[in-house]
RNA sequence: GGUCGAGUAGCUCAGCUGGAUAGAGCAUCUGCCUUCUAAGCAGACGGUCACAGGUUCGAAUCCUGUCUCGAUCACCA
């Protein structure tokens, strides 16, 4: 819509200048209702406000305007408000001999005036495996990134570690007193998982005493307190801090068997990064703006020596940026690790958070703070917030083991996957290895469209059991009709012609072009809003578009040459654009299926 | 209580800066596999766009209020 309306705004705003000394930059198009005849429909309406005029003459003066100055405008009626215009065969097929010589049609190389964005995503603790919210998490980050660079931004995909903290102790605690001497290798184990049992195994035992001290007649509180696990869980914090030998190994240790278990998880997800960031390398960094801000009398100091900002005036609270006795809180750090990527990438013109909506407050504290800070890069900042992923039985809580466990899904997908294919009898003559490799592919094309579809914003239900479907509109779906093209062109190579010469084009063909025209705005627009459920949308509309019409439609069959070649190349460029989209969603067509 | 977000078909979701009769999929029902892959296609059924006001030629969309759900308002991260 967008990319035909603009070709005809310039030649009706020269019309309205001279026949009505008005200067109407912002036209109103929409489709063509498809009861009326035309391709694209000019709302009339819009202008009277600054137009005096009776709708109906002044569309038809535009109208036979356009008719006059543009060859390619071939027709126009009004109904009420609305001019709807008939455009030509030729610009159609134009347009389609334009994509088709444009290989990465709608994506923009990067340019040097736009510097880099750097989007962060996934920040996992490394206590515990990665679970559904990580995949949302994930899938967000890594297709935003794409989404960016496609729109001609250069992209650092990043992550901050949160490696650090009482958390991390616990689980080293727990497996020097319960599991000393076993690995991740000596059981057999991925090294997340492996340390998250620690984790929980330590919060078993935790409890334990707990219930023990109260039943010797302490108080809840107290208990909890003083119970030796925890004293010791502390005592390793501090001896962390301190820089004790013994425990910096054991924490290094048990971190590398986590990342080691993270790769494995991001490989099968398809995600992966350019530079990562340790909590336990920038939490010091943000001392040194706290510093900046306290000589600039950004923040200032309370008696008890702690350090605060006064956000009130901009409709927040006082917020918290150091503890009275020195150490940094969650802000502190995040100011420090933002400072440090923009040491580390000087061209950085913004940057995207992934997190989860429960830190909004968080964010809007944490951008205007850089900004008065006055970081020339922190109005371009932005925090992709996303809802939570809800099961049928609600929240997922770990403690209740109710969380679904990344890699167990993606393996119960492609599981999915393979029960679907064989009872279709597919497949046939393919080797065990290659069916394999297309099970995971499908059944993570079905989570990631799924997850990717739904706008950011909203929460999403997820049912492991009714688990995803293949049908309709989903992941597998798209990726069937990109194999199923990819079959009839493998038969017409025959007829492969990267030109075509002028024919008449039917509705439907012609409804897939102008589809395909709006796809350099839509890469534009979802960079714009961060939006991979656009793309996803987008996606899924060209796919029906090509069904509904191939689906009884002959390429091979074709008798006219000119015909198959038409037919062919519109093949090809949906195939092209498909690939491009499904791509910015880190979704995988498969050649067959 | 303050702030932010969500509420559209039985279910899961689209709906761009206000535009013509509100759009898909799932589910239910009816047709279509000798014809490039039926994970598909064609069709039927299904709506008080949470509710009430307002703005105007025109509102799911913008404004105000109300209701429901969620998040947040820590010297946690």
């Amino acid at each position: 819509m967008k990319a035909l309306s603009d070709q005809l705004s310039p030649a009706i705003a020269t019309f309205l200048a001279a026949s009505y000394t008005v200067d109407i930059t912002d036209l109103e198009f929409q489709q063509t209702r498809k009861e009326f005849a035309g391709d694209i429909t000019l709302v009339v309406f819009s202008l009277l406000r600054s137009i005096k005029a009776n709708p109906v003459s002044l569309g038809n003066e535009i109208g036979a305007y356009l008719v006059s100055e543009i060859n390619w405008v071939t027709d126009f009626n009004v109904v009420k408000g609305f001019l709807n215009l008939s455009i030509a065969d030729e610009f159609y097929v134009d347009q389609l001999n334009q994509i088709a010589a444009t290989p990465s049609f709608g994506h923009l190389d990067a340019t040097p005036e736009k510097g880099v964005a750097l989007v962060e995503y996934s920040s996992p603790n490394t206590n515990k495996p990665l679970h559904l919210g990580h995949i949302r998490n994930n899938l967000l980050g890594y297709s935003v990134a794409k989404i960016i660079e496609a729109s001609g931004q250069a992209v650092v995909k990043t992550q901050i570690i949160n490696d650090r903290g009482i958390h991390i102790c616990k689980s080293m605690v727990a497996w020097q007193k319960f599991g000393k001497g076993t690995t991740p290798a000596t059981e057999g184990i991925k090294g997340d998982k492996f340390v998250g049992n620690y984790y929980v195994r330590f919060d078993q035992e935790y409890k334990k005493e707990i219930q023990v001290l109260i039943d010797r007649g302490s108080s809840e509180d107290e208990a909890k307190a003083n119970a030796p696990l925890f004293l010791e869980a502390q005592a390793m914090l501090r001896d962390w801090e301190a820089g004790e030998p013994t425990v910096v190994d054991l924490w290094k240790t048990m971190n590398a068997w986590v990342y080691k278990g993270f790769d494995v998880t991001y490989a099968n997800l398809g995600v992966a990064f350019d530079s990562l960031y340790y909590e336990s390398e920038t939490y010091l960094l943000g001392k040194t703006l706290i510093e900046e801000g306290l000589q600039q009398k950004i923040f200032f100091t309370k008696e008890d020596g702690s350090v605060w900002i006064d956000l009130t005036e901009d409709g927040l609270d006082e917020k918290l940026l150091l503890r009275s006795d020195g150490t940094a809180v969650y802000m502190t750090q995040d100011l420090g690790t933002a400072l440090q990527r923009f040491r580390d990438n000087p061209s950085m013109q913004g940057m995207v958070y992934t997190v989860g909506n429960e830190q909004d407050y968080h964010f809007k504290v944490l951008f205007l703070i850089l900004q008065k800070l006055g970081y020339s890069w922190a109005n371009s900042l932005h925090h992709l917030s996303y809802g939570m992923v809800d099961l049928p039985q609600g929240k997922m809580k770990s403690r209740e083991g109710t969380v679904v466990d990344a890699d167990d899904l993606m393996v119960e997908m492609s599981q999915t996957a393979a029960s679907i294919a064989e009872e279709l009898g597919k497949l046939e003559g393919m080797s065990q290895e290659d069916k394999t490799s297309l099970y995971h592919t499908i059944g993570l094309g079905a989570l990631k469209y799924f997850i990717l579809k739904v706008d950011p914003k909203k929460r999403i239900l997820f049912d492991p059991e009714s688990s995803v479907d293949f049908a309709g509109n989903t992941g597998p779906f798209i990726q069937y009709t990109y194999a199923r093209i990819q079959s009839i062109l493998r038969k017409a190579d025959s007829a492969q012609n990267s030109f075509i010469a002028l024919c008449k084009i039917a509705e439907k063909e012609k409804e897939i072009i102008k589809h395909l025209m709006e796809y350099p705005n839509l890469i534009q627009q979802a960079a714009a809003q961060y939006s991979p459920a656009l793309i996803a949308n987008y996606s899924y509309d060209l796919v029906k578009l090509f069904n509904s019409f191939y689906q009884n439609i002959s390429i091979l069959g074709e008798e006219d040459l000119e015909r198959r070649s038409f037919r062919v190349v519109l093949a090809q460029q949906v195939l092209k654009v498909l690939k491009q989209s499904t791509g910015l969603l880190g979704i995988v067509v498969p050649e067959r299926m």
